[in-house]
DNA sequence: TTTGGGTAAATTGTCAACAGTTTGAAGTGC
DNA sequence: GCACTTCAAACTGTTGACAATTTACCCAAA
């Protein structure tokens, strides 16, 4: 349990620090201040709600409010922080609702992004894609689900870097780092769909190798909204037992 | 000529302030310079790679520099404002590619939004959009060609807003706003197309009263297409001249 | 003329103090 | 008890000064 969660910890700072140097954002002191509490928070250390007033921070990291506020509104870009006028700012509440907006806008451009692999992608880096299924298939034999998941984020991001569109790919790595959690405890809740998961990504792969765009596309359309779906009903039962507990 | 720069003005201010509050921002310091610079951009008063030096700005508004760094920030965000570490930000320029890759995932986008509306709203809403149609028409008999732009722009938007996907919304607020210059060039350029543009319109409007998701999804996807054709025609026709007063 | 180095001016980053607003906890009246 | 007011504490917004860095200009050397 300790090593799954230092396994969590420094790929999600991996993560993190990748999303937001993507920013092309440099200053060094803002970008660790934003780093830290990213991580924080898509690590779950602080929870949607929690207050990030700047005094605490500032002493925290031993600077003055002027850096955290910066930071602050670097994380905010990204989804993760909210900062309302005159009020402290405090760790974004996602509803269901909004989770769902998320996948919508994510598998049509992931669907996109599949086009566009078919369409305009060199054979080598459509390789470079399949040099990952082996990994990925060792892994989840050593029932490595950690390490399968930050393989499968892996995946995603050269899929978005061999598209070419670098619209795209900020997109995708903004709503991504919102949904990381979320995909997370998906993949860990579907686990019965473990061989569906590599299976249909081989096939995914294979379909990159045929040039066969619907394929492709249809094949990532049903892996998003298999992921969506899993999330969806571990919430109904959450709801539930809560509802029970409280009636 | 006069009334035409009168008419883009107050209609891309009232847009920039549309697109800054949904980022549900408050501070109106901040909003304001943040608007008063926006507009600036997207009127083309500040070109592509001028400074915004921070000192200038402050004393041009009468404030200390952090609410003028924090509406660079905003602006930023919205991709209209490139802000490199330790060096003066600038009006980010946007390279031809960019253009073609925004559009792509506008494209997209619309046409998701467009599935959306034929799936789930409601008759009114969709009678709200045939309103807009008529007005249309008459301002192009009148020959208001910015009247009809931003005719266009508003039912754009109130597409987006019956589509009901927030995340979608903001955005295609977002690349909206970088694209505007070009979107108001093209229609201009490209008008030998304002009657099929109206005529694809109102179709469209009926595909979604008739609930015809893939007509919809297509007559977006097409309408598109057109504005970034028209705008790359002219860019050619740019780019030979150019060289051919080189040569 | 052009290249390179060096220096002063300009500009951004950071800070601490102060002004304006919110927050929360006390009291007050009912 | 419960709503309402009051007020101090906490926090954010703004400011001007100072530190760190870049920029631009000048001048010398090739």
């Amino acid at each position: 349990m300790a090593g799954e969660d230092q396994s969590i910890k420094t790929d999600s700072q991996r993560e993190m620090a990748r999303v937001l140097e993507s920013a092309d954002r440099t200053n060094p002191r803002v970008t660790s201040i934003a780093q830290w509490i990213g991580c924080a928070i898509i690590e779950g250390r602080l929870q949607p709600g929690d207050d990030l007033n700047t005094v605490d921070l500032s002493k925290q990291f031993q600077t003055s409010r002027t850096p955290v506020k910066e930071a602050l509104l670097l994380l905010e870009k990204e989804g993760l922080v909210t900062i309302p006028p005159y009020r402290r700012p405090f760790v974004t509440r996602v509803s269901l609702e909004e989770v769902r907006e998320i996948y919508q806008v994510r598998v049509n451009l992931l669907m996109l992004t599949a086009e566009l692999i078919v369409n305009t992608a060199s054979d080598e880096d459509i390789a470079s894609l399949r040099a990952f299924l082996l990994p990925m298939r060792e892994m989840a034999a050593a029932h490595d689900i950690d390490g399968v998941f930050w393989a499968s984020v892996a995946f995603r991001n050269r899929e978005a870097e061999i598209g070419g569109n670098r619209q795209v790919k900020r997109i995708l790595d903004s709503l991504g780092l919102r949904t990381l959690q979320l995909r997370h405890l998906s993949m860990k809740l579907g686990r019965t769909y473990a061989e569906q998961r590599l299976s249909d990504r081989e096939r995914l792969v294979g379909a990159y190798e045929e040039r066969d765009a619907s394929l492709a596309v249809a094949l990532t359309g049903a892996m998003v909204r298999r992921s969506l779906k899993i999330f969806e009903q571990s919430e109904d039962v959450r709801a539930k037992k809560d509802s029970g507990q409280v009636a």
